[in-house]
DNA sequence: GATTGGACTTAGAACAGATTGG
DNA sequence: CCAATCTGTTCTAAGTCCAATC
């Protein structure tokens, strides 16, 4: 144990309470001490070597032509390389939008010279085959490379994550998330986004702030270039920041999920989460009180709880509109999302969801509410238009308040956190049965992350040829299950060498099992996306217990980032592990 | 209280690399 | 061994929440 703390020792901060090895107590809780700052300080020393910049722009061959109008135009390398962007996005359903196209013409036009711009009028006449073809010859070029150069730009690729693609913090050395700056191109909003086709611009070293420890080696900008600023704030974890031209926000690069900082993080998020269930039954009760309130702004909140509770809603900031795409959360609700129905296929009092959440993923959903709910939404709605707030007396900063008041650090999206790893935890317990084999245990476990995902609504586009790979899969399946018949026969008749003959037979059934599972598994998930809340909902240690209670690697469960991630998790967690 | 800016987490899609089965 | 497919990784947009400012 004190070999594997020393080869990972940003591991430690979370050892703390669970070795009683004296010395390993002394080690741990000095570094604990150490790494722990009360001052909201989060390092004492930063050190890396800045970001790396996007590729500068490569004028395209003379042969690669550009026609307007059905004539040949040169393009000054500016405007040339706006026209790339455009034409290399030509297969996607973006480019036949009359938003995308509307706001791509318009910042295009500005990096056209005056002459360009009087001769350029209608993009409809521009012809960006030849730039198509040429970038898609281009990628099966560089899909049809030698070994010798993959490796090559593999080993240039290692070389710049070596140099780049870590930071020193506290006597630690850390995997940076993101050191390589976003590339220039059209900006691609998801939904309906007001601004999808505008030119996000090419970041230069001016337009960086770099942050880092004054007693650090500070990052050089390139050659004959400047920084816009060099800071030394150690209460922000960030290495690198910049302004984006598209909203006006601030992007930044900053560690690693598997990182001290990060790993800490979550950890607490967690714990606050576990917290939320020592205390969600007086919440529970409080809010159901609170739909008996005289006031008018106590039942809206009340209601709103709800929802978020027992939907795990998100919070629902208030957007600015014509800036973004037209999405909302609890709290953002309008009249026109929802619609009552006193008696629905036999159940009372449905509630019908229908609205577009974050990234606009639909979230549509009846429900059964009680009656006091109920009888308050047909209040809430009264003399509104359609697109009236639902709650027009409340908002996510309102509601955060009330949360604090009822626990320490509790915001609305601790109930996601915690209804996401309860139902995990409570679905596990569930679907797992002792009997089950392996591939029937993880088949087990993925159904609980997809309660989960559901719970959560973490959709995703069915993958292009599912239809097709479910097809295979199940050929496959009949083959193999043919194969299985003949072969238990044969072995049935020739009893002599049964030994040989059965091994086979159990083999092939072994196999057929788990193509079966896989079947399960894949149509089960069509259109679910566990990925999210196995990286972001789920506490970890609920997960990794389970794999020893029952004895199963944890490399079934996480792959290798996902383990890196966790790894204060899968070191601290026993199988008794209770969220 | 309302508004804005800033820092951070959460999100699905696109892409790249690894695996697999014919 | 090679193409098809699957899996893991990268990308960056889009949320949440808090604090500063008015």
């Amino acid at each position: 144990m004190l070999l594997l703390l020393f080869l990972r020792p940003n591991l430690m901060f979370c050892f703390y309470p669970v070795y009683s090895n004296s010395l390993l107590d002394y080690l741990v809780n000095s570094r604990w001490e150490e790494e722990r700052y009360t001052d909201g300080s989060k390092w004492k020393f930063l050190e890396h070597k800045g970001p790396v910049f996007a590729p500068p722009y490569e004028p395209l061959p003379s042969q690669v032509k550009f026609f307007y109008d059905g004539k040949h135009m040169k393009l000054r390398p500016e405007a040339e390389e706006v026209a790339t962007f455009f034409a290399k996005m030509l297969d996607h359903e973006y480019t036949s939008k009359d938003i995308f196209r509307k706001n791509f013409f318009k910042d295009w036009r500005k990096e056209m010279s005056a002459e360009e711009k009087t001769k350029l009028t209608d993009l409809k006449k521009c012809d960006f085959t030849e730039m198509s073809d040429y970038f898609k010859a281009q990628s099966e070029a560089r899909k049809a490379m030698s070994k010798d150069a993959k490796l090559k730009i593999k080993e240039e690729n290692e070389r710049l994550l070596q140099l780049y693609g870590f930071c020193i913090m506290d006597n630690h050395r850390e995997r940076i998330a993101n050191f390589r700056i976003e590339p220039p191109g059209l900006f691609r909003g998801r939904g309906d986004h007001p601004k999808m086709g505008m030119l996000k611009r090419r970041i230069r070293p001016k337009d960086i702030i770099v942050n880092c420890s004054k007693d650090s080696k500070h990052p050089e900008p390139p050659p004959g270039t400047k920084w816009k600023e060099v800071r030394h704030d150690n209460k922000v974890t960030w290495l690198v920041s910049w302004t984006e031209n598209i909203q006006g926000s601030i992007k930044y690069i900053m560690l690693n999920p598997s990182s001290r900082i990060k790993g800490e993080k979550d950890w607490q998020k967690y714990e606050t989460a576990r917290q939320l269930k020592k205390c969600v039954d007086r919440i529970r009760t409080q809010y159901r009180e609170d739909w008996k309130s005289k006031e008018m702004r106590i039942r809206q909140r009340a209601v709103a709880l709800y929802f978020i509770d027992k939907l795990a809603l998100r919070a629902g900031n208030e957007k600015e509109e014509g800036e973004t795409a037209d999405t909302v959360g609890c709290c953002s609700l309008r009249v026109e999302h929802i619609k009552l129905y006193p008696e629905n296929d036999g159940q009372e009092f449905v509630v019908e969801f229908d609205f577009l959440g974050k990234d606009s993923i639909r979230y549509y959903n009846k429900v059964p509410v009680e009656k006091r709910v109920f009888k308050n939404l047909q209040l809430f709605m009264e003399n509104k238009d359609t697109d009236d707030d639902l709650f027009d007396r409340l908002n996510t900063s309102v509601l955060n308040k009330h949360l604090q008041e009822l626990m320490d650090g509790l915001t609305a999206k601790v109930f996601r956190t915690y209804n996401a790893s309860i139902t995990l935890q409570q679905q596990l317990k569930q679907l797992t049965s002792a009997e089950e084999n392996l591939p029937a245990k993880i088949l087990s476990y993925n159904r609980a992350n997809r309660a989960v995902a559901i719970l959560c609504n973490h959709q995703r586009a069915p993958p292009k040829t599912f239809e097709k790979s479910m097809q295979n899969l199940q050929l496959r399946l009949t083959c193999v299950f043919e194969y299985f018949l003949t072969s238990k026969a044969d072995a049935k008749v020739r009893r002599d060498e049964k030994s040989k003959k059965k091994k086979a037979v159990e083999r092939t059934e072994e196999q057929l099992m788990k193509l079966e599972v896989q079947a399960t598994d894949r149509e089960e998930n069509k259109q679910i996306a566990l990925g999210t809340s196995k990286l972001n909902y789920l506490d970890p240690r609920i997960s990794v217990a389970w794999c020893k209670k029952w004895s199963i690697p944890v490399e079934k469960i996480y792959n290798k980032t996902q383990r890196e991630k966790f790894a204060w998790a899968i070191d601290m967690a026993e199988d008794d592990f209770e969220f």
